[in-house]
This record gives C-alpha cells, structure tokens and sequence, in this order.
DNA sequence: CACCAGGAATGTA
DNA sequence: TACATTCATGGT
C-alpha cells in the first residue's frame, strides 16, 4: 500500500473529527478557550514573543510561562535584540518560573543569535521557505521538532502541522493510525487538512482543548510515541 | 529506548 | 505539613 493509499482514507476520518471539533468547541481563537497564544501576532513583537514562548513552555504548563513573559516584559526583556544583549544570569531570574531556566536561557539566546544574526530580523527570515527554516531550527541547540513546528506555525505563519502529545493522544483514542511517530503524523496531516497557516493553528488548538477537557474528567490513559 | 535537565501548581493523606 | 504527580520537550 503506498502512503498515498494508506492516508486518503484516514484523510476523511480526520476532517470528519475536526468538523465535530469545530461544532463542540467553536473557533479556539474566538472562543477565549484558547490561553496559549491566544491572539494571532500581528507585529514583530509579537512573533518574538512567542518564539521565547515556545522555547520556555517546553515540559512545563502555561501559567509559569505567563509569569515568565510578565517579568521579562516588565523588565522590558521582551524582544530577540534585548534578550541578546542581556546577561544570562538576568535572563535565568526572570524566567526561573519555567523550570530548567539555566538551559532555557542559553536556548532563547541560540534562537536570538540565529534570527538576529543568520537571519538578518525576523521580516527577512519570514520570507524564506519552511522547510530550509525548519532544518535551520532544528540545526540550533535545544530546538526539536515541536518546538521548531511552534515557532514556523505561530510565529512565523508558516503552515506546518504541530504533532505533540495530546495530538498523539487524539489519534490513538479515535484510531485514525496505528503508526504515532512526529514524521509520519505530520505527513498524515497536512496531506488530510487544507494547507492553510490559520486551520493549521485552528485544529492544533481544537485537539488540545478537547484532549484537556477528557484529562480533566478522566485519568491521564498511557502515552507512548 | 532509558535517563536526565527544575520549578510550580495541584492533589492526597 | 509532607509527599506524589503532572505539565505543549530535547539532548545524550
């Protein structure tokens, strides 16, 4: 069976789910349902928002980036340039709610070099192509996949379909696939949904709210990749 | 595949 | 109060 074969009819399955999605929770950026970058970036300073968003949210939970992203805003932190000149053990501080603050610090600054540096802003880097930006992140100490797909899909409106571990959830419970691994996911989905930065965002943003909310009324069920 | 890298919020006794 | 669990992960 080739992929082709293999997705076209788990294609119908996903869209069918996502419809459901859509009619149960309404549009996540509309609904107020949505807290994890809730309003789509408009301005540059946005976007670097929430490329220092992505790296701090890594293996912790929202509310402590919040905290994060309040101090370095009132510590007038919040942009790649100011980051960049700032020493590192300020930048520690003021992200310590994160966790893991020595490693997120030196990964924020890797991610402000490249953009800054490599990549001339953010306009300029913006125009390029996904998938060179996406080796390119993945080449920078403490990007992975779902931290490069973060920054590509809500920062850099770049339609790359984000796999994490409550989409994995999603299509184990609904059996859409028996494979979950990042790769073979990401291909399942943007070959299923219209290839469009916002539905992209929209429906990762659906699955998580409806993962949430059966976590909450259930036990966590084992995950595995 | 196993293990490790911290903190903070929440739950449990 | 003490202790366990969970949280959008990545590197070795």
């Amino acid at each position: 069976m080739s992929m082709a074969e293999d997705f076209s009819d788990k294609k119908e399955k996903i869209n069918m789910l996502m419809d459901e999605l859509i009619e149960k929770h309404g549009n996540p950026f509309e609904s107020g349902q949505w807290k994890l970058w809730c309003k789509r970036p408009k301005t540059i300073r946005d976007r670097e928002t929430v490329i220092i968003e992505s790296i701090l949210t890594q293996r912790t939970n929202w509310s402590n980036v919040e905290k994060s992203i309040r101090n370095l805003r009132s510590k007038k932190l919040l942009s790649l340039s100011k980051i960049l000149k700032c020493p590192t053990e300020v930048l520690e501080k003021e992200i310590k709610s994160s966790g893991f603050a020595r490693q997120k610090a030196l990964r924020i600054k890797n991610i402000a070099k490249f953009f800054i540096y490599e990549m001339k802003g953010l306009k300029s880097a913006m125009k390029m192509e996904k998938d060179y930006l996406r080796n390119k992140l993945l080449g920078i100490h403490g990007i992975g996949e779902e931290t490069a797909d973060d920054i590509l899909l809500y920062a850099l409106d770049k339609p790359v379909f984000v796999i994490d571990q409550y989409t994995k959830r999603f299509v184990r419970q609904h059996n859409i696939a028996e494979k979950t691994s990042y790769n073979y996911l990401q291909k399942l989905f943007e070959f299923s949904v219209k290839k469009d930065y916002k539905i992209y965002q929209d429906y990762h943003a659906l699955i998580i709210i409806e993962m949430k909310g059966k976590n909450a009324k259930k036990g966590n069920s084992n995950i595995y990749a």
